[in-house]
DNA sequence: AAACTATTTAAGTATTTGCTTAAATACGCA
DNA sequence: TGCGTATTTAAGCAAATACTTAAATAGTTT
């Protein structure tokens, strides 16, 4: 790990540096939080999994499975992520578990839904 | 590649999961470029970066590298798979490049940096 | 209890990621 | 031209990802 300082600029505005390493600081918990979500979404196939719980309320493993033409304990072990950071929950009804997004924690998700229908048709 | 259906429950709808499969497949572009975007921002490094040049207007490689305490080229290495997702542009003056968010595709982005500074203080 | 279905977990592996160090490029100035 | 600074690029490597197949767990049915 270095600590010097790298730039040897006349401008380089040596407050401004020490100014953002502090506010980081102050918010190296919520960095550490959203990149965490984001990483999470950042997969197509947990993106896509979010989308389908979102459009279609609850789903079971297998069906999900189904839709993205993938084996069951590849969408499993997914879902296990995606619910580790607590995003979605599961009810179970007899053999089968039902997952449905957590409805605390969907606003951003909501934007990036929206976000995604939104996107231009490739010309 | 596996093409048969996981489902045996009497009450998997298939109708439900052939249109979910047509709804996904009209836009699998979208997903891409949404996952991709999500990905370039679901690394703490990477998300410190762009919230940075959201809030300094514009900063120089070396002065992130001092800011994050990284060493350069890893900063640089990040730098060059934002600016490959087209988030980001450069201006040259004299050696020093200048990065600034790309202000066309910026609204996921600020959506995530208002969450970034409201998540809840660690109680 | 035995057989069957739904799901998870574990082990193995190929690919990707994110750093490090060293070398290459680009620009400015003496 | 030659040296110094800013930045990028390349090579190497350890760790993380995302799948596969096989085995374990959980619940239902007979």
């Amino acid at each position: 790990m270095r600590l010097e300082i790298n730039c040897t600029r006349g401008e380089a505005d040596h407050k401004q540096i020490l100014n953002c390493m502090s506010i980081l600081n102050t918010m190296e918990d919520n960095f550490e939080e959203m990149s965490k979500l984001l990483s999470i979404t950042g997969n197509q196939v947990r993106l896509k999994i979010l989308f389908l719980l979102n459009m279609e309320k609850e789903l079971c493993p297998c069906d999900i499975a189904d839709i993205l033409v993938m084996s069951v304990p590849a969408i499993s072990q997914h879902i296990r992520k995606i619910k580790d950071a607590g995003i979605i929950r599961s009810r179970r009804e007899g053999q089968t578990l039902y997952y449905s997004l957590n409805p605390d924690d969907t606003d951003i998700l909501k934007v990036i839904f929206n976000s995604i229908k939104l996107i231009r048709k490739t010309a």
